[in-house]
Formats: structure tokens, sequence, C-alpha cells
DNA sequence: CGAGTCGTTGACGCGTTTCAAGTTCGGTGG
DNA sequence: CCACCGAACTTGAAACGCGTCAACGACTCG
């Protein structure tokens, strides 16, 4: 039932395969962050929810090092032995729980900023895949957990950000649980809309770094829906898409009142 | 659309009202705690991970209340400012989140030992009910918080318990954005099992502290869907139902396989 | 014994999925 | 410069799993 032998076509370029390879099918798209050089990829970017102090930076530095990694690839997958911890400087990365079959379930995106791999058990829970290029730092987790033990403001900071993380985790079971197809879009939009606003971002126009069947995955809905849900909103006037990777929010409170169940 | 002005009105009994009164709806259904005088209600019975050293138990104790609340009342709301971290000494409970319309969303089932409450936030973000007579022990906040600060391996343990909350969570996710109702059933009653053996309890007996209503808000699932699929596991020979409350594993394997989405 | 709650079961409806074409668009090569 | 190709997206029609509505039975309590 549900969408078995179909999922697994579908993933199997990028899914089950390892790492090395693939197509890499959006590797051509408009990247957010073609132009940055990324040369300067380094934990100046990671804020840990306050900005670093210079004995942080200078620890960190010492067992960093620094990833490009093209779109599509994986970074990390569910079940391996959980080595690193990571950091994203530049693009965009999914954080995804597959069964079986080959159904998938997105758990998050990730954004510059954010940290991936930290988990207190010996493998890691889910898969971390690239959406665009992306620039990232690794840290050895053997030397991170050292470091933190030394560091106890920084493991504060780390229970603030797994807090936070909690609580999305919540909306989103929220949202998959019992919203329609329409609440479901109108949240992830507004939930893009208000990351972008909270970095000083635009507050009406998103850039999709994923693609239809990336947003489907994250809101528990199949590629049909999305689509046909986009165009429903476009056609409600909420919203305007002048291409399949970027949105313009038009009625930003009908939105935000279908998002929240209204 | 779905089950709106029904929600509201299974809700209005418990949900809306205040702290104080209530019908008490399952009060006199049988309790697993009903002989627990809940006089040691102490912090000896947290652990946080690993057992409290003398000093943390100390301190704690100094700053903790006790209390004793019936089944079906509110521990706290949704948007309530957080005053208070909780940790449960005996019974059950549930946290949840609802959309305005009365769409309820369990987002987890709490037991002994478990904390509630722990926010970054100056609001909770999910309402914690009692399911079955309950002890908690109750932190006012502020305290909690200047006793971290002097306990950075309290801190450690309370990041090491967010982690294992987020990949519950995420595995949540996938429950309600991918599976079918009877691999959510078959998961939601191995994750109990699963709950029982680790704390040395049956593994093949399980005494259900929430009703069917519950049970369908934390799979994202209607009443009728729950118990429908209760009659075709039980049809199956993978469990078998002595009474609403109590559910006889048969077929742990054949459940896991279902769980596991097979 | 009547009233209320909870769980179960049946019939039907609907929103989403499934299946199957189309369409658009960027890249490629003639 | 344009035909061609594949990937991604969109759209339509039909199927289906779960939700909705309603009735009924089991149980508890006053």
């Amino acid at each position: 039932m549900r969408d078995r032998e179909r999922a697994v076509t579908v993933n199997s370029g990028t899914f089950r395969t390892g790492q090395g390879q693939g197509a890499l099918p959006r590797a051509t798209r408009r990247e957010l962050d073609k132009d940055n050089p990324c040369a300067a990829c380094s934990v100046r970017e990671m804020t840990v929810c306050a900005p670093l102090d210079e004995e942080e930076q200078r620890r960190l530095r010492a067992i960093s090092s620094t990833l490009k990694l093209e779109p599509g690839r994986m970074v990390f997958e569910e079940g391996a032995p959980a080595e690193y911890v990571y950091n994203i400087t530049s693009g965009a990365v999914s954080l995804s729980k597959s069964l079986a079959d080959g159904r998938r379930q997105i758990t998050g995106f990730l954004y510059p900023g954010d940290f991936l791999g930290l988990t207190h058990n010996v493998a890691y829970a889910y898969t971390a895949e690239t959406l665009t290029h992306v620039c990232i730092c690794r840290f050895p987790r053997k030397k991170f957990e050292e470091m933190l033990l030394a560091l106890p403001q920084m493991e504060h900071r780390l229970l603030t950000i797994a807090s936070n993380e909690l609580a999305t985790a919540q909306d989103q079971m929220l949202l998959l649980g019992r919203k329609t197809a329409s609440e479901r879009l109108a949240s992830f939009l507004i939930g893009l809309i208000d990351r972008q606003a909270a970095r000083g971002g635009a507050i009406d126009v998103i850039d999709l770094p994923m693609g239809r069947g990336e947003i489907a995955d994250y809101l528990g809905l199949t590629i049909e829906t999305v689509s046909r849900t986009f165009t429903k909103l476009k056609k409600a006037g909420a919203i305007a898409l002048p291409d399949a990777n970027s949105v313009h929010i038009i009625g930003a409170d009908r939105l935000r009142d279908l998002a929240s169940g209204g």
C-alpha cells in the first residue's frame, strides 16, 4: 500500500546509493549560495545561539576541518557510526528518516549556523543530504565532546538549541498529525518567512532550496498534492510563483490564519 | 473540514476549562498506581539518566514541593508562563498541542522519572494533562536554573535527555507523516513494550493508562480508526484485548515488522 | 433503572494518493 | 539557432484509506 515501489524508484538515485556518486539532479538549478566562494568557511559563522568568545573560537578551529559538497550528496546516513559533528557554513541540508520500503520523512531543513550530527548515541539517527552546494565544518565527535567538558557554557547553549529543536519538532508533529494539505503548506511557507525575517532577510520573497519532492517528504504529502496545493494558494491570491523555486508572499495574514488552522 | 466542531465538544470538558474542576472522565478506571500511597513522593525517584548523587538530591529537595493530581487535570497549559519545572514520581501524563478549532496532537506520554516543563522560553509550548492519579515534584524554574549553573554535570544529563527526546520526536514524525494506521498502532504498542522492558517490566502485557481518544490524538488518527485497528490486530492474532485498557502481545515479531513498515 | 462515558461497529463521504499524461525549462549537440 | 532530451513540475481521472456520522453495547455511578 501507499507509495512503496514508487518511492524506492524515486529515491534510488540519491538515497540508497553511497556517498561518492549520483546524478546530482539539482546541481544546475539556481543556488542561493552559488556565488559564495566559501573560501572563508570557518567557525566564525558558528554562533551557537550567541556569538562565540575567542577561547571558544580558538578551540573549535583547532579541531575543525572544512568540507565542500555538491547538491544531492549524503553527509551521513542513518545508522552509520556517529564519528563527526557538523556545522553548516553555507547552503542547505535536509535531515530524513526512511522506512525499509523507501517511504521517507524529512524531519528538518538546516541552514547556515545549524548543527547536525549531535547525538548521544553511537549511530546517527537520521540521514543528512545536501540540497545545494554546501560548505560545512566538521569536528571529530570525541574531540568535540572533550571540548564541551571544558566549556560548560557551550553545553548550556547546546541545551538551548536542543530545547528549541524539540519545540519545532512538536509543532511539526501537530502539522503532520492534524493539519490539512493547505494548512501544511501555509505553515511551511510561514516558517521559512519567519526564519528569514529572524535573520534579517526578506519578508515577502522565498527562494526554495529544495524541490517539490523534499517539500512533500517534509509535509507528509505526495509531490502531486504539494503541487496542487501550491496552485490552490496561487489561485486564492495568497502567493505568487514566478518560478517553481520562488514564492512571493502576497497574503501573509491569510497564510498565517491557514497555518494555525483558521 | 475535518473534526473541528466535534473535537471542540470532546475536549471542552478538560481541555478548555481551568485547572480546578472538570468531569474527571477517567477517574474511576483501573489505575496503574492506584495503590501507590505517594507518601514518599520525593526527588529520590528522579534519576535524570543516572542516579543523582547526594549533593544533587539535597539541592533538588531544597527547592521542590510535591503535588498530587487526579486524572484528567491540567498540570499547565500551552502558552501559560513557564514558572515551574516538574518531574513525575508516579502516574502518567500527556503532552499536547492544539489548533484553535480543537484539533489536538499529543506529542508524548510521560511516566515516572520524566521531566516536563523544561523550556528556554517564557511560556510553555504545550499543555500537560494527567491521565491517571499522578504524584509530581515541582521546582520553581528560576531556582532550578540557578541550580543548573552550579551543577554542570546535571545540565549535561539534561542535554542527554533532550537529545533522546529529539530522536523520539523524529521517529514520531516518520510515524505521523508516512505510516499507515496499522503501522502506527503497532509502533505505539512496540514503543510501550520496549519502554516497559527497559524498566524491567513485563514484555508481553501492556496496561494502557490512556483512552482511545488519547491514543488517536497521539497517532494522528480518529478514535474510530484506532478502535478498528485494534480489532484488526486482534483478528490477525498479533494481540489480545482482555479489556479495553489491557493489551497482550502475542505476535511481537509481526508487530515489529509492521511497525517498521514491513 | 436512567444517565453519562467509553469503546465498537457499520455505512458513507471526502481528501489525499495513485496512476497517467502533459507541460515547462535548462542543457546539449547538431 | 533550434531540435532534442531528461528532470522537474503540473494537471486530470480514478481508487482508496481514513474520517465522518450514526447506532449500539458495556460499564459505572447516582
